[in-house]
DNA sequence: CATGAATGTTAGACTGGCCTAACAAAACTG
DNA sequence: CAGTTTTGTTAGGCCAGTCTAACATTCATG
């Protein structure tokens, strides 16, 4: 029952399913999980259909898939332990958010729940990662994340930052260059719909945005 | 030239030839590393020939097992993570001594060369592991170990525990009860050869050792 | 030193995980 | 709606790593 039973690949299929549910709505493809997990669809077809023999997934050919109730608890364990061990990273080695994220893809399948546990109890059970990200709780409930891409935020509006996707270092280094974060407020100038461009305003200081940016970023209104 | 090359299995094996020889003289045999790995001999045999086949190891069949400039470097790398990561266990997760061998077995072959040099960092770069085993320096020099089994000392002599093997759990919790440790001193005081019993004093406390418990204990005079 | 026991190797099978190439199905689109 | 493009699956190959069973070599002892 525990997700260590399971290979460090079928791990990451699951939680890469499961993922792409957190923050939208379409339910994931072969073709996008292969682009993700730099993967040749054919592997990942064959990935999935190893899965659904296993239980964990429902897959017919050319169909949808969706996690089973046991792939699911499995998914949301690996989500668990990626999160903590990001914290962990940052608050107790003094790793920055940018290089948190590939450590966290590796470790996440060696630690034993003993170390997550203790992990967690070091940190005092914290409930978002460096990112902004819920961590799911030891019981498998998630803390509900909340918010809207900041392209979706009328103009005019302050908000405040919610989550910043982990997937682009790159991304993150430029963002704290512009004082960006978990819990940054910041006003959203405008959006300038043909040029893809988000202006927004943080401290004092005007930023455009392109898209990818601005759609790595969540926010709440305040 | 980084270690992170190799797979966990090849890693291990190097590991296991290397530390055969730290405070043994007789080079291992396929027979032994199955036995000590868990695995069929000729899953042994199998592996020492793909690790000759990368330059690792010297081998021609039925002889002897010899590793490289190049295994030894990878293999003493190998021993420096683990031993890292045993002690921050202890040190910063709050682990036992007996609990840390497994977990470190697992996190040896995932943790980045980043994060091994944070942790040594953090730790003030110790050179003795929670067993008392040195710890490889950064530039693959061994802290030289020193001492000798307990079997071999003298009766009367006072001696100091340098180290004691990881290999066995319960019986590092077996020492923690008699308050055996690194650092811990205890006269002999005889040795019945054909019970196979060694009469050690600690503190106030005389105790009857078995062999494997007297082999598993390296002491130095003083 | 011959022979039987102990030790080590090879052969063949299986799984997971990846690939490329060929093929099949589904989704667009004129 | 037929044809084309996109997407997904299957077939076949490869490697690492494990096993069991059969075979080869070495060792030790009478
Ligand atoms: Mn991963
Ligand atoms: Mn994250
Ligand atoms: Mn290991
Ligand atoms: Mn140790």
């Amino acid at each position: 029952m525990t997700v260590s039973e399971l290979t460090a690949s079928a791990q990451d299929y699951l939680k890469m399913i499961w993922s792409s549910t957190e923050w939208a709505e379409a339910p994931i493809t072969v073709g996008a999980m292969a682009e993700r997990m730099a993967l040749k669809p054919s592997t990942v077809s064959d990935g999935i259909r190893r899965l659904a023999k296993q239980g964990l997934v429902t897959h017919a050919p050319y169909g949808s898939i969706e996690l089973t109730p046991a792939g699911r608890a499995h998914a949301v364990e690996m989500v668990r332990r990626h999160r903590l061990l990001e914290t962990f990273l940052v608050q107790v080695l003094g790793y920055g958010w940018d290089e948190v994220h590939d450590e966290a893809e590796i470790l996440e399948h060696a630690v034993s729940d003993t170390m997550i546990q203790r992990i967690d109890e070091k940190l005092g059970h914290p409930t978002r990662d460096p990112h902004g990200d819920p961590i799911p709780s030891g019981n498998g409930l998630p803390h509900r994340p909340q918010g809207d891409p900041l392209t979706s935020v009328e103009p005019e509006r302050t908000v405040t930052i919610t989550r910043i996707s982990d997937a682009d270092p790159d991304m993150l280094r430029y963002f704290t260059q512009l004082g960006l974060g978990p819990d940054t407020r910041l006003q959203v100038l405008a959006h300038r719909p043909y040029a893809d461009v988000t202006t927004i305003r943080v401290g004092d200081r005007d930023v455009d945005l392109g898209p990818s940016a601005a759609e790595a970023i969540w926010v709440v209104a305040n």
